[in-house]
RNA sequence: GCGAAAGUGGCGGAAUUGGUAGACGCACUGGAUUUAGGUUCCAGCGCCUCGCGGCGUGAGAGUUCGAGUCUCUCCUUUCGCACCA
């Protein structure tokens, strides 16, 4: 065994041993259970980060540990590669996005590799290929025709300048990012998956993830956002016709304080007030600036106009007048609002600003609304109807049941359970995406792609320009013939939403190569995926669309008859969701205010004699540089730290190892280089301990270990030794296992390398005990550190493979112990501690602990008016 | 604005079921070895105090024999908000 712990040499046996002997091709056999173990995939980027090498080694910790807990695993990878940097970085290079795409991803995987990921590479799958996009066209096809993919129009952020849609992101400020112009709202036709009519289930089925964090799944249930509440019409006459105005709210206990209507400035009401109303046309209009993203519509400013438009209130007939309000969405409800500004916190402030009457209608304790500052209680829903006439008394309850019974009554109601959650628009005016399989025909209008005639390939030799899609000026793509009627028809020239890709990637790595369908029986054996790893920032979007479509593809039946996958509903039964990698950042100002960003990679920070950081330089010239705040690591602050650098200087292990151990996965991950160095360095006395211990193995050419392990009687500091390493087995396989702290699980090692430094014990037995504890350590930490792993065990065990090793059992008989240390407290203060035997009885405990020495002195002669004995923990004496 | 989290030494974090706050690591200090620097090893290290002791988990209240942990109010930070992935 060599002295020096050289990580590149032995990394690249390591996986050189791996690959040869296909120590991660995952087969269908049954003889063990099954572990699917998934990490979100990448998108291909150009070069591995931070975030990356998180969430594949948490996946590969998990995978490497259920392979030595006897599971067959399944472990895959792959790339999510459509998407829009793509286009942004054929615009900037000049080079088509399929070229840059494959290039990024041919690096990357190397990169992959060389962390040494116990992944069935045979079954990658690159979601910009025809060979999986095809069957995401297939089932696009089959679900059209199932009615649950419809047409109809929707908002986009119009980039008037470029000639453009633009995505959410792409608008800074309401401005195009690269044109500057103002953006619009253009309302233009497309795609939706009816997410809605899985709304019910996509709620309930929350309730089977027992295996997912609460707070994703509340994030979910908020998002679906399941309300109860009335659907009703105020009537009004137009142009000598009878029309009804719909609205949909939560309160109308509230309906008797309604002053005014707010229309969404694109409801037809809107446009047909505006017709002769220049005023009117021109606030309309107004309110198409700025994007369609929620969080800037919610922060704006509220603004509104009349419209000139009175409607009859349902219940009593009176006159209400009716606003556009810039905060109405179309989108949401029926995109108008029955306003109650004594009640409602919003309306308050809208009522005040216009000067709208404000009435009150519900009451709290008999308070009586006032209009001067907003009270919590106005929006109450304990309150009861007041001045609301024959509903007055009324809870909120009873006042909802009564009021939407009248409004039935007169039909102009309903009660109605409405969701939040809307219809999933597809398509995208973009070229790097899946092709929507339809043909325009003039005749038989949307016709799905036949069978035959897909994949819809998207041609691969297109440099965009950043104006309008280029698939729209390719008439070698978008002629072409009706499948039903033979004529002259135009293919669809818009692409799918990336997340339709990712929605189903999981079970396309069941079925490898399956040409015959989306999967094949394999999909049987590995279904459900048993532990799904990935970003916090998918919470929400990817995980419920994944939800969806796994409901989806079963009601299609892609999963075949007479299996238990048939009727799967949930696809990730074990969910963790990691946080982000944090760095801090440097910064230098310009002359012209400007920040300068410095990596951290440049800087060299000091500290004073106490340890805090007082200054920070530019390894380049030695000047100060500013330390900002520790932000997620990003391009535009400049502070990324390469992985690859970290795995060229100190070994794929140490980047594992410190990823691991900085903190709990579900945290942010603060980087440190010196940390990483911290990481390193243990590593290095792992390697020095087994290297010592071997090579001290007497005679010279035996073999390290102890035939039959530990045998004989212990001496009292073998003994504790033992006992903290079966301790430690304990809490490490909990830890990995059930808690996946895998920070807990390497400090708990640290520990008992700690302790075996201090042990001095060479008798045969001691260096028995020696000998486990190294072999131990070493099969406790091969799933975070695998190459290491694979070397030591080598050492400590030649002839034998690592590949082969189950994870160590813990022996209960060695963690017995006779005496326990109990803490005195006094009024829940720690006054000292003592030793007992283990079998002392309270009574006994509770003489002890008022014999002690610092009990008596803060009890100053008097009686204790109570004991607690806490059993093997404590006891408190309450004076 | 709405939804979800988080806040503990100089720093990352630990404390799993209401029961020893600060495990483990980093930084820092002192010492040994080596000495060109580094590496390695030993010891110390929450704050105040000479000491006894007191204080201490974002702030403020509450429940309890006992609260980092439970309840309420507030503050700050992070993530998501439907066309970034």
């Amino acid at each position: 065994m060599q002295s020096i712990y050289h990580p590149a040499s032995i990394e690249q046996q390591a996986q050189q041993h791996w690959d040869k002997s296909g120590a991660f091709a995952a087969t269908e056999s049954t003889d063990k259970p099954k572990y699917y173990c998934l990490s979100m995939f990448p998108y291909p980027s150009g070069k591995l980060h931070m975030g990356h090498v998180r969430n594949y080694t948490i996946g590969d910790v998990l995978a490497r540990y259920h392979r030595m807990k006897g599971f067959n695993v399944m472990q895959p990878m792959g790339w999510d590669a459509f998407g829009l940097p793509a286009e942004n970085a054929a615009q900037a290079h000049n080079v088509p996005p399929a070229a840059w795409t494959y290039d990024n991803i041919n690096y990357m995987r190397r990169q992959l590799q060389s962390l040494g990921l116990g992944v069935d590479w045979a079954r990658e799958v690159t979601t910009c290929t025809p060979e999986y996009y095809r069957w995401e066209q297939w089932l696009f096809t089959r679900l059209f025709e199932m009615g649950v993919i419809y047409k109809k129009t929707s908002s986009v952020n119009w980039d008037p300048i470029d000639q453009t849609v633009l995505a959410n992101e792409q608008v800074i400020d309401g401005r195009g990012w690269r044109s500057g112009a103002l953006v619009e709202k253009r309302e233009i036709p497309m795609y939706f998956f009816r997410i809605t009519q899985y709304a019910d289930e996509l709620l309930g089925d929350l309730d089977k993830l027992t295996g997912w964090p609460e707070q994703v799944k509340t994030m979910q249930a908020n998002w679906i956002g399941k309300s109860f509440g009335v659907r009703f019409a105020f009537p009004y006459e137009l142009d000598g016709k009878q029309e009804q105005l719909w609205v949909y709210t939560t309160r109308a206990d509230t309906i008797m304080g309604v002053t005014f209507v707010a229309v969404a400035a694109e409801h037809p009401l809107a446009t047909r007030a505006a017709q002769n109303n220049p005023e009117l046309t021109a606030f309309i209009e107004d309110c198409k600036h700025g994007g369609t993203a929620e969080a800037d519509m919610a922060t704006m400013e509220k603004k509104g106009m009349s419209t000139g438009i009175f409607v009859a209130h349902p219940l009593t007939g009176e006159q209400v007048p009716v606003w556009v309000g810039n905060y109405v969405l179309m989108g949401y409800g029926e995109g108008a609002v029955m306003a109650v500004p004594a009640h409602d916190e919003r309306d308050f402030g809208f009522a005040k600003k216009y000067n709208l009457p404000i009435k009150q209608s519900i009451a709290v304790n008999n308070e009586t609304f006032s209009d001067v500052a907003w009270q919590e209680w106005y929006a109450s829903k304990e309150g009861v109807c007041a001045h609301s006439g024959k509903f007055d008394g009324l809870n909120y309850d009873q006042a909802i049941d009564a009021i939407s019974t009248d409004l039935a009554a007169l039909g102009l109601g309903e009660k109605k359970v409405q969701f939040r959650l809307r219809d999933w628009g597809i398509s995208r005016q973009r070229y790097w995406g899946c092709p929507i399989p339809i043909i325009h025909c003039k005749t038989c209008g949307d016709v799905p792609v036949p069978d035959d005639q897909l994949p819809v390939v998207l041609p691969e030799d297109v440099v965009p320009d950043g104006a309008g899609s280029p698939l729209a000026k390719m008439p070698e793509f978008y002629e072409t013939t009706c499948p039903k009627c033979g004529a002259a028809a135009r293919r669809e020239t818009d692409t799918m939403d990336t997340f339709v890709e990712s929605s189903w990637y999981y079970a396309r790595y069941t079925s490898p190569g399956c040409t015959t369908g989306l999967v094949d029986e394999r999909a049987q054996h590995w279904l459900p995926v048993d532990q799904y790893i990935g970003g916090i920032e998918h919470a929400i979007l990817h995980l419920l669309y994944a939800r969806f479509f796994q409901k989806l593809m079963r009601d299609v039946g892609v999963f075949g008859d007479a299996t238990q996958v048939q009727n799967l509903d949930e696809p990730f039964k074990n969910l963790i969701t990691q946080g982000m990698v944090i760095a801090p950042t440097f910064y230098r100002e310009a002359e012209n205010g400007k920040k300068l960003w410095i990596n951290p990679a440049e800087v060299d920070v000091q500290n004073d004699d106490k340890g805090r950081p007082i200054g920070a330089t530019l390894r380049a010239d030695g000047l100060p540089v500013v330390i900002g705040g520790t932000e997620k690591m990003s391009k535009s602050k400049n502070n990324g730290v390469d992985p690859q650098a970290i795995i060229d200087e100190f070994g794929a292990d140490t980047a594992r190892l410190f990823m691991m151990f900085a903190a709990p996965p579900e945290q942010s991950l603060e980087w440190s280089d010196a940390g990483v160095e911290g990481s390193f360095r243990f590593l290095k006395r792992v390697w020095k301990a087994a290297h010592d211990h071997v090579e001290k193995s007497p005679p010279a050419g035996t073999p390290p270990f102890v035939k039959g392990g530990v045998t004989g009687d212990l001496s009292a500091e073998a003994k504790t030794l033992r006992r903290q390493l079966h301790l430690t087995i304990q809490k490490v396989d909990d830890d990995i296992g059930r808690r996946k702290t895998f920070n807990t699980a390497i400090a708990a090692n640290m520990e008992l390398l700690n302790a075996l430094a201090k042990f001095t014990d060479t008798t045969p037995v001691g260096r028995a005990v020696a000998q486990e504890v190294l072999e131990s350590v070493a099969l406790m930490l091969n799933p975070i550190v695998p190459h290491i792993g694979q070397a030591l065990w080598a050492a400590l065990r030649p002839g034998s493979d690592m590949l082969d090793q189950a994870y160590p059992q813990a022996d209960q008989a060695a963690m017995v112990q006779d005496e326990i240390e109990l803490m005195i407290q006094v009024n829940g203060k720690l006054r000292g501690s003592i030793t007992v035997a283990k079998t002392t009885d309270k009574a006994t405990l509770e003489q002890l602990a008022l014999a002690h020495e610092a009990v008596q002195k803060q009890l100053a002669g008097a009686q204790p008016k109570k004991i607690i004995v806490v059993p093997g923990r404590l006891i408190n004496i309450v004076a």
